[in-house]
DNA sequence: TACCCGTGGCT
DNA sequence: TAGCCAAGGGT
């Protein structure tokens, strides 16, 4: 597929879209000195926008660019560290791999940004996306950096029905849209992903803002509101959890840091599992703290709702106490702690854990007053 | 390839 | 309200 625009008005092309970027982009921090151009805010900036809008990041990017300023900075945190400053943002592993890549960053490339495909992309985290992004923004090496916006205004220019969620519509996107971008620095790769999010939007584009009308088949037919097609979504699961409040006689109360790689992995909550099917509460409640018996509230403290991407959590809080009187869990290191209740900001957890916390506050009220 | 991996705003 | 979706990557 290609885009229906001779070797003559390419350049008319390039200079509306350059134009209109000049003049509409947005003030976002990463487009500002001193990150504009430096290849770690770049990296930075690029890992955190994966599947997450724009206002989302904009603190969570200035928040950690003051923290670690430099690559050797973020290579020298400890992995704690590196969890707090992202709770909140989802897809938790992008942390940890954008600090492992630092780290390699450091150990292998002498604490420069690789500027080449292949080194890009060996990094943890880094795949085509990222990497082309980075080469245009950083290394002026103007590479389209196909995201869904720049691939709904392809999908638009050249008037196809096309899933643009599919990896290889993704690919025929780069390939298709090189001739328009290169020799321009990296601008032209950033004025399409601008102009996918400003103009070209999902519903509703402003077509007579663009500056590629006379480049859009989709336009030119009255079909922008049908391309692209919408993805393909199933509906999504919904699971009992069971989560338990168990406090030692000082009151503090137990939490547990996820296996890292899984859903919230690396993070801190209260001891919680996926019930299976039919399973006994105490069967489930034995599980959230393997090795321990567990006596288990029958009924629950508060409930919390949660969806994931793939996932609906129905979470039911119980209060739990061990058989035998006490438990011997581990340590910190080995994902436990007992956690004054005042304290627990001190341990990286997520939204849902923030929600479970919520519900445990409000019912110690009730039972207080 | 299909599925796993968060969150919050919008309609 | 319930679903849709956003500057994707890894397996």
């Amino acid at each position: 597929m290609e885009i229906s625009v001779n070797h003559d008005s390419i350049e008319s092309i390039q200079e509306a879209l350059s134009a209109w970027f000049a003049t509409d982009k947005r003030a976002l921090p990463w487009r500002k000195p001193p990150h504009r151009g430096d290849a770690y805010a770049v990296l930075v900036s690029e890992v955190m926008l994966q599947q997450t809008r724009v206002e989302t990041v904009v603190p969570y990017f200035e928040a950690w660019m003051e923290r670690w300023p430099t690559v050797e900075a973020l290579a020298a945190a400890t992995e704690d560290d590196v969890l707090d400053a992202w709770q909140g943002l989802g897809f938790y592993q992008r942390a940890r791999r954008l600090h492992e890549a630092a780290k390699r960053i450091v150990e292998d490339h002498g604490g420069q940004v690789p500027s080449s495909k292949e080194e890009l992309e060996a990094l943890p985290g880094v795949g085509a996306y990222t990497s082309a992004a980075v080469r245009s923004f950083a290394f002026g090496d103007a590479v389209p950096a196909v995201d869904g916006n720049t691939a709904r205004v392809w999908a638009r220019m050249v008037g196809e029905r096309v899933d643009i969620s599919k990896a290889r519509v993704k690919r025929e996107a780069a390939r298709s849209l090189a001739p328009l971008v290169e020799g321009e620095g990296g601008h032209l790769v950033e004025a399409l992903i601008e102009l996918g999010a400003m103009v070209c939007t999902p519903r509703d584009p402003s077509c007579s803002e663009c500056p590629l009308v006379e480049a859009c088949q989709a336009y030119k037919e009255g079909r922008c509101q049908e391309i692209p097609v919408p993805r393909s979504t199933g509906t999504i699961p919904e699971i009992e959890v069971v989560a338990l409040l168990v406090k030692d006689p000082s009151g503090r109360v137990l939490l547990r840091r996820r296996p890292r790689g899984g859903l919230l992995g690396g993070l801190w909550g209260l001891p919680m599992v996926e019930r299976e099917d039919a399973e006994p509460l105490d069967a489930a409640a034995d599980r959230c703290i393997p090795g321990f018996e567990v006596e288990v509230e029958e009924g629950a403290l508060g409930s919390v709702e949660h969806v994931f991407s793939h996932k609906r959590w129905r979470v039911q809080v119980h209060r739990a106490r061990a058989v035998d009187g006490a438990f011997a869990v581990g340590s910190k290191e080995e994902g436990w702690a007992w956690c004054a209740w005042s304290k627990r900001e001190g341990f990286a957890s997520s939204a849902l854990d923030g929600k479970v916390f919520d519900a445990v506050g409000e019912a110690s009220l009730t039972l207080e007053a």
